[in-house]
DNA sequence: CTTATTCCTACCTCGGTGGTAGGATTTACT
DNA sequence: AGTAAATCCTACCACCGAGGTAGGAATAAG
């Protein structure tokens, strides 16, 4: 498992306020109740996305959260980066390069580097515009670096 | 951390089987010694690379390992999955379909098959032969479904 | 001044990761 | 026949992160 619950609900909380922007703060409660978690626990993850810059917030009465930016200005790729903290597929790769003393002789780490740039590529291409659109063509079909255009 | 140190391993152990196949039967310590790894962790690990019909074993007096086919009829990805069980992103994305009950309503899901697709499309297409090879275009650079005729 | 909300800190349980330990069995060589 | 070298098998264990829960303090609207 590379992508935790933390990561997953992480992405539902930023989508379910994709669909939302421009409404207004929307309360934790109330993207709780919608996306049926725990408001609790949904409480830690939201408050990385919100230091993290992704969210602008108010306390109090009425208060809640709303995005920054528009669902179009949002990769995938960052909002894991920041919940998750990194994405590499496996312990030798680091975020900033390479950390195994072995690193200079290793036969497979090309591989494990290059499937990392793979799902990083992937995942820099999705924005939250495209979740809510439901643009399946460009998330499950037909994936290419080069040849999309679109 | 998607691929632990079960899967990398194995990766590593099939690796050094290839880069020596064709030169008898290989013994489990001399792979450890070479690999700087725990004989007897890897004595668990190879064992499910064996079961799994990968290698071909002989024991006694020197006895040991060596690869049930040429090192381009396996691909990384079969090896991972044999080790790890699973190479899903998440869990809600399961080897054969999809397990969640809100599967039907989900917004994220088609981005996580999307995903789940691009790093099995990868891992699909790397061989043992291209790791000794050090086909270094294949891994790391300018993948492509699509456009890639080689 | 009450109510609804965010914000903060601490705590807990469980299962998987990453091994270790010890021995039984099999085969080659002398 | 006997010994050494190897695979095979079962059991065990410590540690840590995942996936939460609990309780309250601060803040803002009405």
């Amino acid at each position: 498992m590379m992508v935790s619950t933390k990561g997953r609900y992480a992405l539902t909380v930023m989508v379910d306020l994709a669909k939302l922007s421009d409404g207004g703060y929307v309360s934790l409660s109330d993207i709780a109740d919608r996306e049926h978690l725990s408001m609790k626990y949904l409480e830690s993850i939201i408050s990385i996305l919100n230091k993290g810059g992704m969210l602008q917030s108010l306390r109090g009465k009425n208060g809640g959260y709303m995005l920054a930016r528009q669902p179009e200005e949002y990769t995938v790729n960052e909002i894991l980066l920041l919940t998750e903290g990194t994405l590499a597929p496996v312990n030798c790769i680091m975020q900033d390069g390479v950390q195994c003393d072995k690193a200079a002789t290793c036969s497979t780490l090309p591989l494990w580097a290059g499937l990392d740039s793979v799902i990083e590529k992937y995942l820099s291409t999705i924005t939250l515009k495209d979740i809510i659109d439901g643009n399946r063509r460009k998330m499950l079909g037909d994936y290419c670096n080069q040849c999309d255009t679109e």
